[in-house]
DNA sequence: TTTTGACTTAGAGTTAACTTTAAGTGGTAG
DNA sequence: CTACCACTTAAAGTTAACTCTAAGTCAAAA
């Protein structure tokens, strides 16, 4: 493993996924702090790539970037602030657990709206039977 | 079952748990078409509130606007489109369970940071372990 | 050496899906 | 009767998280 590599704004920005914007941006809202060379150039570390991308599966849990913002602070502030950044990540999980079973569940009217539409093309289903009507097939629980 | 009670949008709003804005927004765009009584004045029934469900449902899995009146636009079209508004649902159904596994595998992630957290707090993780070898106690498959 | 990429700041533009306002009219419930 | 709710259109405002531009300077790769 090369743990050493220097990367400049664009080659790092491709093996984030990111554009030059964005990491200029994060960097600007305190989420990153890349290094810079001697021509006061921006140059990451393989380091920075895993802090990004720890970053990316924190967004993509939903983590907002007022959250991300609190979350660097507290960090910057050591170990003291763990169980604080714990309570934080707590907040954000059961949030995100949440909005993955409410998506879930909605899914699943989804996945019954298509089945519906399967047997009125297979004529399974009734012409007359309406979609209510076959829901309530699967609402053995409520 | 009271299937042909009348609400005025307030009265529905509530039902709903939409804001009159919202639905006269909804009616604006073409996915809702209440009706009127002698003075003009927008009434729904309970078959409304149905629809309206539906729709909510269909939003919880991230179906767009656009997508949805393209949906509304087919209904309209009668039984010839049904194929049509199945492959629409189908294409909503494929993106909405990969942004579910993609928030999940995200989600993992944090949860596991939250029990390195914890295990920091009760000191079952030694001061120096990183989150990235705790990590690969998980990696098994990666 | 030419083109490509990086630097700066401040601010404007983008996107989706609402959300609200204005300004005036007119039913309706308590 | 009075407060409240509903009606209209057109347009502006909101929010988050980018995304891009301008305008000028300067370094580096081909």
């Amino acid at each position: 493993m090369d743990t050493t590599r220097e990367y400049k704004i664009g080659d790092f920005a491709k093996l984030v996924g990111l554009t030059t914007f964005t990491l200029r941006y994060y960097e600007n809202e305190g989420l990153i702090q890349p290094h810079r060379n001697r021509n006061g150039r921006r140059f990451y570390t393989t380091q920075d790539s895993r802090w990004v991308g720890f970053l990316l599966h924190l967004k993509g849990t939903g983590m907002t970037m007022t959250e991300l913002k609190q979350y660097v602070q507290l960090r910057a502030q050591g170990d003291q602030t763990i169980a604080q950044r714990k309570a934080l990540l707590r907040q954000v999980q059961t949030r995100c657990r949440n909005e993955i079973a409410e998506r879930k569940a909605n899914l699943t009217i989804l996945n019954h709206k298509i089945d519906w539409y399967d047997g009125k093309l297979t004529h399974e289903i009734s012409d007359d039977e309406s979609f209510a009507d076959y829901l309530k097939k699967f609402n053995e629980n409520s």
